[in-house]
RNA sequence: GCCCCCGUAGCUCAAUGGACAGAGCAGCAGCCUUCUAAGCUGUUGGUUGCGCGUUCGAAUCGCGCCGGGGGUACCA
C-alpha cells in the first residue's frame, strides 16, 4: 500500500539525513500506537544520539531533529498533516485515500487476502506422531492444532508444505494390547466409536499389566513370539494396527486436519539397524554388545561437557531404541522430498534426543542436517501442574472433551437460534465446541504450558474462539440483510469522504495489519500472533458494530460501511481458516 | 551437579528495545421497541520474582540470585 507516497516519503528522509550527516538507516518506521489515530511514527532518539552536532542530551536533541525533519519534509502525497512529539515524528494518513486502498485490497483478493502464492522447495512439517493402540487426549491436541496451524500458515506465507505424521506403531505398548486382545476379547470387531473401544482395552492391559508380574511375563513372552517373527502375532498386529489407524483417521477428520506421508516407526526400525552397524564401522559409535549398548558418547566426541550426554543407539541386546530410527527417518525425507526445512513438532521434553539426533548426521557430513528444526512445545497439564497420566486415570480423553462441549454448545444455539433446523444447530455446536477447543492449544506461546481445566473450555465467552465465530457471524448477518435490501458493496468502490468514527479507523487498521502478521508468523513459528490477532480483529468490529450503525446510515456511509463489513468478513475469516477454526454464518 | 524453559493485575494470558505495561475471567455498576446481548459501556486491581549492568530509552538484552517445571546411558 502506499507505494509512490513511500518512494517520495523516503527520498525526502535520506536528503535529509545525508545533509545532516545522519545514519538513515537507524529511522525506523512504525504504527502510531495510539487508538483511533492512523500513520506512521518514528523515533528520532537513535539518530539524536549518534549526531556529531548534538550539544544537550539526547531526548532533546531528538525533538530537534523531529522539528527539522518534520519541515524538511513538508507537503507529502498521501498524508494529512505531520507532527514532531516527544522526539517521535508522526505522519498522519489522509483518511480517505487510506481506507479506500486498506478496503479495497481487501475486496480485491478476498479469500486470499493476507496469504502469498506459493514457491520454492516444499517445508516438511511432522506432527502428531500418536501411538497406536492407545487413545488420544487433550495433550495429544496441542500437537495436531499447533503442528496444522503452522503448516496453514507456512502456506499462506508463500511457502508449499509436506505434512508429515510419524506413528508409533511398535512397541511393547503395542504387545501389552495385543495380548489382551488375544487373551479377552479374541475375535471381537471394533464397533463405530473404535478409538473409545480400543482405548478401553489398552486401559484394560495396563492395569494387568502394572498390578500382575504374572501378566507382565505374559505379555514379555508376547513380545519375544513378535521378535521372532511369529506369524499369527504379525498377522494380529496387521490387523488392529488399522483399525487404530481407522480411529486417527476418525479424529483427524473431525478435526479438519489430513497428511501428505505417513511414516511408520515400523518402516525405519531396519535401516536404523543398519545405519547403526556403519556407525559402528565407521568409529562414530562404540559397540558394547553384548553386554553393553551401542553408544556414541558426544560430550567425548565433541570435547563438551554435560551437553550432549551419551547416545544410547541400541540395546545390549539389538533391539532398537527411538534413537535408532530418528535418523533413518530424517535421511528418507530429504531423500523423498527436496526439502528446504524440515520442522519437527515434538514436545519440549525431547528437546536432548532431537539436538543429539542433529548432531550425530552432522558428525556423519549429513549435509541438510543444518536443515532440521525442533518446534519444542510445553505440555498441556492439569490444574495444579498435574501432568496427565492414563495410569493414574487422570488423562481427559479427547472425545470426551468434544461430547461435552458440543452439549454444552447445542443448548446454547437452541435457546439463540431455535429457528434453525436440527441439522444447521447441530453444526453450528460443533463449530463452535471444536473452535472452543481449538483456541487455547494455540492462543499462548509454544514454551508455555497449557493448563487445561473444564471450566474454561467450556467457556464460549470473552477471549475465545467463539468470540471471533460470532463477530463473523455478525458480519455476515449484515451483509444478509443488505443483499435482501439490494445493496451490493462489493460491487462499489468505497469511497469514506465522510468524518470517519474512531471505531472505523482502528477496524480499518486492524485489517491492514494481516499480511505483515501471517509472514511473522511463519518466521517465527508462532500462531499466537494470530490467535491475538483474530480476537483483537473481531474486538474491533464489535466496538463499530455497537456505534457504527451500517444498514440505517445516510446511502453514501451505508455503501461504504457495507464494503467495511465485508472486507472484515473477510479478514476475520481467513484468520480462523489459518486457525483451523471453522467460520459458521450463523450462530 | 550440568543443560533447557517459565516467572507481568486475585486467576489465565498479551505487549518487532520506544510514547500512558494491555486484554479476558472473577468482583462491582449499567445497556436488548435500532444490523443476533456468545455482545457493549463504566469501575476495582501493577515496585513486570529480586539485584546489578548495557542503552538516549528495558517487561524485553547481559550477568548473578530466588522460585517453579522439564531433561540428563539401554522409555518415547
Amino acid at each position: 500500500m502506499f507505494e509512490e507516497e513511500n518512494q517520495t516519503l523516503n527520498q525526502r528522509v535520506l536528503a535529509f539525513c545525508n545533509a545532516h550527516g545522519l545514519p538513515v538507516e537507524k529511522l525506523m518506521w512504525r504504527k502510531i500506537p495510539f487508538s483511533g489515530e492512523w500513520g506512521m511514527a518514528a523515533p528520532l532518539f537513535p539518530l539524536a544520539a549518534e549526531d556529531p552536532q548534538r550539544s544537550g542530551p539526547v531526548p532533546q536533541h531528538a525533538q530537534t531533529l523531529a522539528v527539522a525533519l518534520k519541515e524538511a519534509l513538508g507537503e507529502l502525497p498521501g498524508f494529512s498533516r505531520s507532527e514532531a512529539v516527544k522526539g517521535y515524528l508522526n505522519l498522519y494518513y489522509e483518511t480517505s485515500q487510506y481506507a479506500q486502498e486498506a478496503v479495497n485490497l481487501v475486496l480485491e483478493t478476498g479469500e486470499n487476502y493476507g496469504s502469498q502464492a506459493q514457491t520454492g522447495d516444499p517445508v516438511m512439517v511432522e506432527y502428531s506422531n500418536v501411538n497406536t493402540h492407545k487413545p488420544i487426549h487433550v495433550g495429544h491436541l496441542r500437537n495436531v492444532i499447533l503442528g496444522g496451524t503452522i503448516c496453514r500458515i507456512l502456506e499462506a506465507s508463500g511457502k508449499p508444505v509436506v505434512r508429515a505424521n510419524y506413528i508409533g506403531d511398535i512397541g511393547l505398548h503395542v504387545m501389552k494390547w495385543l495380548y489382551t486382545y488375544q487373551r479377552f476379547h479374541a475375535g471381537e470387531e471394533p464397533p463405530q466409536d473404535i478409538m473409545r473401544w480400543m482405548s478401553d482395552i489398552y486401559t484394560e492391559a495396563e492395569r494387568y499389566f502394572s498390578e500382575d508380574p504374572e501378566y507382565e511375563a505374559a505379555v514379555r513372552a508376547y513380545f519375544n513370539r513378535w521378535d521372532a517373527g511369529d506369524a499369527e502375532v504379525k498377522a494380529l498386529w496387521e490387523k488392529t494396527r488399522t483399525w487404530s489407524m481407522d480411529g486417527f483417521m476418525q479424529t483427524y477428520a473431525l478435526l479438519d486436519e489430513h497428511f501428505d506421508r505417513i511414516y511408520f516407526e515400523s518402516e525405519v526400525e531396519e535401516p536404523g539397524k543398519e545405519l547403526v552397524e556403519e556407525l559402528v564401522k565407521s568409529g562414530l559409535a562404540e559397540d558394547g554388545r553384548p553386554e553393553n549398548p551401542v553408544i556414541i558418547d558426544l560430550d567425548k566426541m565433541l570435547g563438551t561437557k554435560e551437553e550432549y550426554r551419551v547416545v544410547v543407539l541400541l540395546r545390549s541386546d539389538g533391539t532398537s531404541l527411538y534413537s535408532t530410527k530418528e535418523l533413518p527417518l530424517a535421511m528418507l525425507k530429504f531423500k523423498e522430498y527436496p526439502l528446504e526445512l524440515s520442522i519437527y513438532v515434538v514436545d519440549v521434553r525431547q528437546t536432548l534426543h532431537f539436538k543429539q539426533a542433529q548432531k550425530i548426521l552432522e558428525l556423519m557430513d549429513y549435509a541438510p542436517a543444518s536443515r532440521m528444526k525442533h518446534l519444542a512445545y510445553e505440555i498441556v497439564n492439569l490444574p495444579g501442574n498435574v501432568t496427565m497420566s492414563s495410569r493414574d486415570g487422570t488423562v481427559v480423553l479427547l472425545d470426551d472433551l468434544v461430547r461435552e462441549a458440543c452439549t454444552r454448545a447445542q443448548a446454547i444455539v437452541e435457546e439463540k437460534n431455535p429457528d434453525l433446523c436440527e441439522h444447521e444447530r447441530g453444526e453450528i455446536a460443533m463449530a463452535v465446541a471444536l473452535g472452543a477447543i481449538k483456541y487455547p492449544m494455540i492462543s499462548r506461546e509454544t514454551t508455555k504450558v497449557v493448563t487445561f481445566d473444564w471450566e474454561s473450555a467450556l467457556d464460549f465467552n470473552g477471549q475465545s474462539a467463539p468470540y471471533i465465530q460470532y463477530a463473523h457471524v455478525r458480519a455476515n448477518s449484515i451483509l444478509r440483510k443488505a443483499g435482501e435490501m439490494k445493496y451490493q458493496a462489493s460491487s462499489m468502490a468505497a469511497k469514506f469522504s465522510y468524518p470517519l468514527e474512531i471505531a472505523e479507523v482502528n477496524l480499518v487498521e486492524k485489517l491492514t495489519e494481516l499480511p505483515d502478521l501471517i509472514q511473522r508468523a511463519a518466521a517465527e513459528l508462532k500462531p499466537s500472533l494470530l490467535t491475538t490477532y483474530g480476537y483483537e480483529l473481531a474486538k474491533s468490529f464489535n466496538d463499530f458494530y455497537n456505534s457504527c450503525p451500517v444498514l440505517n446510515a445516510e446511502p453514501a456511509q451505508r455503501n461504504d460501511r457495507l464494503a467495511l463489513v465485508s472486507a472484515t468478513r473477510f479478514a476475520l475469516g481467513n484468520t480462523l481458516k489459518l486457525l483451523g477454526i471453522q467460520a459458521p454464518d450463523a450462530m
